[in-house]
DNA sequence: TATATAACGTA
DNA sequence: CGTACGTTATATAC
C-alpha cells in the first residue's frame, strides 16, 4: 500500500482546542441572540472545516474530557492544581460545541477517568498500528511523545487555532532538538506550569536537553546524577524525585480500553439539516455556507447539484403572462384551493408588477401602463382565496393605490418569523430564505442606485416566500398560530388603511412654532456663552463634558461609556451639588428644550405629503413585546408633557370635509392587566370601586381615608405602581422620587403588605419564564429569553425585568390591536366615513364624518372596552376637538 | 460615508 | 439599579 492510499485517521482534543479557540477569539464578537458566548465553538468549527479540506482525514473523532479529574488527579491530588475556575463564558459552549460536530458526522468520545490526551495516545498508536496515517490535533505539548514516522502533530501556534504547526520527527527535532519519545523526559525535568508540575530547580529546556542528548533519557540522567557537577547536579539530587513523579504523570496511556477502534471512525455524512438547525442557533452563517459546501463535495456532487437536492424543488422557470394565458394559468393554478405565493413589485411605492407562485410553477404579471385584461387576476387578488405573502403591508398598500383591496392574506413571513423571534433582526426575503431554508439567492443591494447584479423575478420570490411559509408555519406554537390569524394579519390592512390616509397637519402652526424657538434657542444660547465666556457648541455632550467638568471643575455625576453624563437628570443633581446654582446649567437645559422641539418640528414639517398630511408607518414586525412602532416620522413621541410640546400636538388638526378629531385612550390599561393577571382582591377591588386608581391604593397603604391622601402621597403610589411593571428597585425609586433608599424600601414593603398577589405574579412569571423560556401574554403572544439563566448578574437581572414586564406591556398591546380589528370592522360594516389616523399604544385618534361623531364615540367605546374580557373593567377615556391636543381630555 | 453614542420625546 | 420604542446631532472610525 503506498503512503497515498493510507486512510488517514484525524484524533483531535476537543477540550484543549475548544480552549485555545476561546481565547484566541473575542469573547463578544460570539454571542449568540440567546445570550450564549459561542467563540470557541466557532474558532473550533472554523480550524476543523480547515481540517476537512486540507488533510482530508478519511477517520475522525473528536475526544474530550469528562472532568477535570483522572487517575492522575487520584495519584497526585495537586495535578492540574493551579487551574483556575472555567471562565464562565466558557461555560455551555462545550456541549453545543458537541451537537454541531453531531450534526456533521464527527464521532465525540470521552472515558471516565482518563484525559482526553490518553485517548489520542491510544487511538494514534492503535491506528499508526493498523496501518493508517496518523494526525494528532492537541494543543497539549504532552502531546509531542507521540509523533512518529506514521503520526504527525497538529500543533496550535501563538496565535489561535487558526494555524496548525506540523510536527513530525524532524519538526520536532528541530525545535527542541530532540526526539519525539524524548520529549517526556525535557518535561519531567523542566515542569509544566499548567499543569502544576514543579521541576527540577534551575533545569531549563536548555539543560534538559543537553543532559537527554549526553545520557539518552531521564532513568540514565538519574543514574549519573552524580557526576553532573555544580549547583544544577546538587538540585537533581535532591530533587530527582520531583522528575520521576513528573515522568510518571506525562507519560500517556497507550492502551485505554476504548468501546471503538480507528477503524470504526469513519467519516460519516454530513446531516446537513441538522446542520443548519444548529449552525443557525449558533448564528453561523459564513460557517454554515463552507460545511455545506464540503457537504455538497462530498456527497460526490457538485455544489449547485447538492442544493438542488437539498432544496425541495428546484426554481422553476417564470413565466411571463398576460391576458388570457394569464387569466387561464390562475384558473388552473386556484383549482385546489392551495395558497398561492404573491409578491407585490413596486417602484418607488407604485405597483411595477406581480409575481405568483404555486408550489412549482411560477408566473410573473407585469403592470404597466397598458393592462387590457387582468379582470381574473384582479378577482383573485380580492377574493379570499389564500395567498402568502412577505410583508403584506406593503403589498396591500400597493393594490390599494391601484384600487385593489387585497384579500386573502392567509400568511406573512414577516410577521410569522417574527412571532417567533419577537425583537430579532427584520430580514429581506432573501434574509429569509438564508435563514430559514439555508439557501442562498442574489440580493439587489438597496443602497445602490444603479444595481449591478439583478435580483430574482417576484415570480421566483413568490415561490420562495410559499416554502419559507410552510417552513415557518410548522414552528409556530398553536398560540401564536392564533395570534398570527386572529390578530396580526388581520390588522394589516387597518395599518395599511391608516398610513394611507395620513393624518392632517397645519403647516402654518409648525412654521410659527419653529421661528419662536429659533429665536427663542438663538437668545438662550448667546446668554450662556456670554456666562461662560466663550462659544460652545451646546449640543455636542463632548464639548459639555470638557466645559463643564475640566474648566469649571463642576462635579461628575453619573458616568457614561464615554465619560460623565450631561442629560437633564445628571444636571439637576450637579446643580444641587453645587454651593449656589449655576446659571448656565439652567439655560442649557432650557435650550435643549428648544432646540429638540424645533428639530421635531422640522422633521414632521419635511414629512407633509402633497396631500397636506403626514404619513407615517407603522412598524408591526419590530418589537420584541407586541407593540406597533411608527417611523418616518416617529407620530408615537408627539410632545405632551409640557404646554409648548402640546402646541406641536395641536398642529394635529381635523382634515377637510370631516367634523371633528376623537381621541380614545385606555386607562391604566397596564395596571389592570396586572389586577387581572395576579388576581390580587385589593387591586381588583380599587379598579372596580371606580375611584381614583392613586388616591384609592395611597388610603390603603397609608392607612388613611381616600379624601386624606395628600398630592405627595399620591405622587408615591403613583410612581410605585407604574414601577411595578418595569420591576422597578428601591434603588430606582427613590432616585425618582428624590428620597432616601429606606424610605423607598418601605414604601414597596407597604405597598407589597397591601398588595401581596401582586408580588407573588410577578415573582412567578420570572419563574416560570426561567423553565419555560419564554413569556406568554393573555393572548398566548410569546416572547423568548435566554439569559435568564445567565451566570452574568447584568445580563441575567436585565432579562429577569424584561420578562416581568413583557406578558403586561405585551397583552396590552393585544388588546389595543383587537380593538382596533373591532373598530375597524364596525366603522367598515355601518359603511362610515370617519377614519382611523393614529394609534400611540393606549390611545386611537380617529377623524369624524359630519354627523357621525355619536355612532363613532359608541363603536369606539364598546370595541375598546370589551376587547378583552379581565376581572377589571377596561375603561375608555373619551375626547375631541378640533385637533390633537383639544381633543385631549 | 457609515456606525456608535448620548440625549430625549412618547406609552 | 425601570420596560418598550424612533430620531437627532455629534463624534468617531473607515
Amino acid at each position: 500500500m503506498s503512503d497515498t492510499e493510507k486512510p488517514t485517521l484525524m484524533v483531535i482534543d476537543g477540550h484543549s482546542l475548544a480552549f485555545r479557540a476561546f481565547y484566541a477569539l473575542p469573547v463578544d464578537s460570539f454571542v449568540n441572540r440567546e445570550g450564549q458566548h459561542t467563540n470557541a465553538i466557532h474558532g473550533f468549527i472554523a480550524m476543523l472545516i480547515n481540517l476537512l479540506q486540507n488533510e482530508k482525514p478519511t477517520h475522525l473523532v473528536v475526544a474530550f474530557d469528562i472532568s477535570r479529574y483522572s487517575f492522575r488527579t487520584r495519584e497526585y491530588p495537586e495535578y492540574k492544581g493551579t487551574r483556575a475556575e472555567t471562565p464562565p463564558e466558557f461555560i455551555g459552549q462545550v456541549p453545543l460545541l458537541e451537537e454541531a460536530l453531531k450534526a456533521m458526522g464527527i464521532a465525540t468520545i470521552s472515558k471516565e477517568d482518563f484525559e482526553a490526551d490518553d485517548i489520542l495516545a491510544t487511538l494514534s498508536t492503535q491506528g499508526a498500528d493498523q496501518g493508517f496515517h496518523v494526525y494528532v490535533v492537541s494543543g497539549d505539548r504532552d502531546s509531542i511523545q507521540l509523533v512518529n514516522d506514521t503520526v504527525t502533530l497538529l500543533y496550535p501556534n501563538a496565535r489561535g487555532v487558526s494555524e496548525l504547526k506540523r510536527y513530525d520527527p524532524p519538526a520536532v527535532l528541530e525545535r527542541y532538538g530532540i526526539r519525539p519519545e524524548q520529549y517526556p523526559d525535557i518535561a519531567a525535568l523542566v515542569g509544566e506550569t499548567s499543569d502544576n508540575l514543579v521541576g527540577v530547580d534551575k533545569v531549563g529546556e536548555k539543560t534538559a536537553v543537553k543532559w537527554v542528548l549526553e545520557y539518552g533519557g531521564l532513568d540514565e540522567i538519574l543514574a549519573h546524577a552524580d557526576e553532573i557537577k555544580g549547583v544544577v547536579g546538587e538540585k537533581l539530587r535532591e530533587q530527582k524525585d520531583r522528575a520521576i513523579r513528573n515522568r510518571k504523570l506525562n507519560r500517556l496511556v497507550t492502551n485505554v480500553d476504548l468501546p471503538v477502534g480507528p477503524k470504526d471512525l469513519e467519516r460519516r455524512p454530513i446531516d446537513t439539516a441538522a446542520v443548519r438547525e444548529v449552525f443557525d442557533k449558533l448564528q453561523f452563517r459564513t460557517l454554515l455556507d463552507r460545511v455545506l459546501k464540503i457537504a455538497a463535495a462530498e456527497s460526490g456532487g457538485s455544489l449547485e447539484q447538492t442544493a438542488a437536492t437539498t432544496a425541495s424543488a428546484a426554481e422553476p422557470p417564470v413565466k411571463k403572462l398576460v391576458d388570457e394565458e394569464l387569466a387561464k394559468w390562475i384558473a388552473a393554478a386556484t383549482k385546489s384551493g392551495a395558497p398561492l405565493g404573491l409578491i407585490v413589485e413596486t417602484a418607488d411605492g407604485a405597483l411595477a408588477g406581480l409575481g405568483i407562485a404555486t408550489a412549482d410553477d411560477t408566473a410573473y404579471v407585469p403592470w404597466g401602463a397598458h393592462r387590457p385584461d387582468y379582470a381574473a387576476l384582479e378577482a383573485w387578488l380580492v377574493s379570499d382565496a389564500p395567498k402568502h405573502l412577505f410583508d403584506s403591508k406593503r403589498a396591500v398598500k400597493a393594490l390599494a393605490r391601484e384600487g385593489i383591496t387585497l384579500g386573502g392574506i392567509a400568511f406573512d413571513t414577516s410577521i410569522a418569523a417574527w412571532l417567533l423571534k419577537p425583537g430579532g433582526k427584520v430580514e429581506s426575503l432573501a434574509g429569509q430564505i438564508y435563514t430559514h431554508l439555508g439557501e442562498t439567492v442574489i440580493e439587489v443591494d438597496q443602497n445602490q442606485l444603479v444595481p449591478e447584479n439583478e435580483g430574482l423575478s417576484p415570480a421566483t420570490e413568490a415561490w420562495y416566500v410559499l416554502r419559507v411559509a410552510d417552513e415557518l408555519a410548522g414552528r409556530l406554537s398553536d398560540g401564536s398560530k392564533k395570534v398570527l390569524d386572529e390578530i396580526e394579519l388581520p390588522l394589516v390592512p387597518v395599518l395599511a388603511r391608516i398610513e394611507l390616509d395620513g393624518v392632517a397637519v397645519d403647516a402654518g402652526e409648525l412654521e410659527k412654532l419653529n421661528k419662536r424657538l429659533t429665536e427663542r434657542a438663538a437668545g438662550i444660547a448667546s446668554n450662556a456663552f456670554e456666562i461662560i465666556g466663550r462659544e460652545v457648541n451646546l449640543g455636542s455632550p463632548k464639548q459639555l463634558q470638557q466645559l463643564l467638568f475640566d474648566e469649571l471643575g463642576m462635579p461628575k455625576t453619573r458616568a457614561t461609556k464615554t465619560g460623565y453624563s450631561t442629560d437633564a437628570a445628571a444636571l439637576a443633581d450637579l446643580q444641587d451639588l453645587l454651593p449656589e446654582p449655576h446659571p448656565f446649567l439652567d439655560l442649557l437645559l432650557q435650550h435643549r428644550d428648544a432646540t429638540k422641539l424645533k428639530q421635531m418640528i422640522e422633521t414632521l414639517e419635511r414629512e407633509i405629503g402633497d396631500d397636506g398630511r403626514i404619513h407615517t408607518t407603522y412598524g408591526q414586525v419590530g418589537t420584541s413585546t407586541g407593540r406597533i412602532s411608527s417611523n418616518d416620522p416617529n407620530l408615537q413621541n408627539i410632545p405632551v408633557k409640557t404646554a409648548e410640546g402640546r402646541e406641536i400636538r395641536a398642529a394635529f388638526q381635523t382634515g377637510k370635509g370631516f367634523e371633528t378629531l376623537l381621541t380614545a385612550d385606555y386607562s391604566q390599561i397596564e395596571m389592570r392587566i396586572m389586577a387581572h393577571l395576579s388576581g390580587d382582591a385589593g387591586l381588583i377591588e380599587a379598579f372596580n370601586a371606580g375611584e381614583d386608581l392613586h388616591r384609592f391604593v395611597g388610603a390603603r397603604i397609608f392607612g388613611v381615608e381616600p379624601s386624606e391622601v395628600t398630592p405627595v402621597m399620591r405622587t408615591k403610589v403613583k410612581a410605585m405602581s407604574y414601577g411595578l411593571a418595569y420591576g422597578l428597585s428601591a434603588f430606582g425609586l427613590s432616585k425618582q422620587l428624590r428620597i432616601d433608599v429606606a424610605e423607598a424600601k418601605q414604601l414597596m414593603v407597604d405597598y407589597f403588605t397591601r398588595f401581596g398577589a401582586v408580588r407573588d405574579y410577578l415573582r412567578n412569571v420570572v419563574a416560570q419564564a426561567k423553565v419555560d423560556g419564554y413569556t406568554e401574554t393573555i393572548f398566548g403572544r410569546r416572547r423568548p429569553f435566554g439569559d435568564l439563566n445567565s451566570n452574568n448578574r447584568v445580563l441575567r437581572e436585565n432579562a429577569e425585568r424584561q420578562a416581568l414586564n413583557a406578558p403586561i406591556q405585551g397583552s396590552a398591546a393585544d388588546i389595543i390591536k383587537i380593538a382596533m380589528l373591532g373598530v375597524a370592522s364596525d366603522i367598515r360594516e355601518q359603511d362610515l366615513k370617519s377614519r382611523m389616523l393614529l394609534q400611540v399604544h393606549d390611545e386611537l385618534v380617529f377623524e369624524v364624518a359630519p354627523g357621525e361623531l355619536d355612532v363613532l364615540t359608541a363603536i369606539v367605546r364598546d370595541r375598546m372596552g370589551h376587547a378583552a374580557d379581565l376581572s377589571v373593567p377596561l375603561d375608555v377615556q373619551v375626547g375631541t376637538g378640533p385637533n390633537w391636543d383639544a381633543a385631549a381630555h
